[in-house]
DNA sequence: ACAAAAGTGTTAATCTTACACCCATGT
DNA sequence: ACATGGGTGTAAGATTAACACTTTTGT
């Protein structure tokens, strides 16, 4: 017979939910898993459960991105803990959200997860998500667009090597505003904390985009005495 | 007899604490409230609480400084949640932590509250705290700092009308580093958010520091067009 | 008389902004 | 030939940073 476990008063339960953004053909997308079960069965939601015993919750938010889509070692950070008392309709859940980026390219559905099931989906196609799923979303791109102009998360959602109009374009995209290309280069190449691959380059000399890497260690270094990021 | 719920598996308890902020005479102080029970006996902490059945996060945290504090109608954000599996020596308890910043001269300790029980603490003061209390104090010593610089919270630490010393003062002590006087003065009046009160001051003429206070209708109206604050 | 506090002014240096221009490529 | 995309240059304007000056007051 399973253990069985008393207290006093209802205590909540936990969940952990994860935003994870891609960007892919210039376009912002988000991560959605379709629900097998009730409440809210065949709805779209966030990839998420109930947070285990011996976890943390960015444990549990790691281990979530790994067994449904497939995804490891990419940058997770919590965006915010949503306790309304309503939120589930079947008893008191508390939810800790996380937001991830992933360089898009680095995603491949897992074997076997029927392509139904989890897709990538464009903001502006998002319209119903179970439970409170839309306003987390909403606090994730609040908080996506505010970080990206002063740390450098903007390198997450690019390949690891990558280009300044793929950059400017990304920037373009989250902020939601167009940005002058000269200025925007010059700023960033200003930091002095891209690493330039060109020479690599077997085909220059055409009229190709020079390929760039975003250098951590140096970003961790400056950081560290007192530089800070801005775009 | 008092009813019991029962869970298949553990379930986390979740509390809420509060780092609540104070600026007084150019120092920051931080309240702490001694505990009266174990865990952690005779150890300072945060006020708060396990969180009831039909409150938010949010709620609780207002009704701890309530009732531990006797503050009502403050400035509170979430800070962070603290989920590490060991962090109670009794059993899982998760922490929606939150922090809260008061105008010092509005806080009373409340009639009957036994002086030992409760306590302003300067920064440097606190060595040792309950739990992991001492780090949640950390973060919400980063996210003040990170914050005072992009959003006009400072003024909720001082009191509704106040002289450009002492804004100035606060910044400095904030962010740990002197600020040009004439140049800060500059920029905060440059924004065009204070209100000058100095045609109350029935004593003019002598070198008394003109007074102001923050427009928060027009602050709220600008940031809405676009519009944001930084020092 | 002098130091301290509050307010104000000045200037050089830097950064931002809005462009214009060049070159190589594909059609 | 020309439109497109990538890279670079420039000049005006705004902002920042550093510092100097003035006035009033307390001692």
């Amino acid at each position: 017979m399973e253990k069985e476990y008393k207290y006093r008063y209802p205590r909540p339960a936990v969940t952990v939910d994860c935003v994870l953004f891609g960007f892919d053909k210039g376009e912002i997308k988000v991560l959605l898993t379709k629900r097998g079960i009730e409440p809210f069965m065949g709805k779209w939601a966030f990839p998420g459960g109930f947070i285990q015993e011996m976890e943390t919750a960015e444990d549990c938010a790691r281990r979530k991105l790994q067994e449904e889509a497939g995804l490891k070692d990419i940058f997770l950070e919590q965006l915010y803990t949503f306790s309304e008392v309503q939120r589930d309709p079947r008893y008191r859940v508390i939810s800790i959200a996380y937001y991830a980026l992933v360089k898009s390219t680095d995603y491949v559905v897992q074997a076997g997860t029927d392509i139904d099931e989890v897709q990538w989906f464009r903001l502006d196609e998002i319209n119903e998500l179970a439970f409170d799923h839309k306003k987390i979303l909403e606090v994730a791109v609040d908080r996506l667009k505010g970080k990206i102009r002063y740390e450098p998360i903007g390198f997450e959602l690019l390949s690891e090597e990558f280009t300044m109009p793929e950059l400017h374009k990304l920037y373009e995209t989250i902020l939601q505003r167009s940005i002058d290309r000269g200025n925007f280069r010059k700023k960033i190449l200003g930091m002095g904390l891209l690493v330039d691959h060109s020479a690599k380059q077997l085909d220059r000399g055409s009229t190709a985009a020079k390929i760039y890497s975003f250098n951590k260690e140096k970003y961790k270094m400056l950081k560290e005495s007192g530089f800070y990021f801005e775009v």
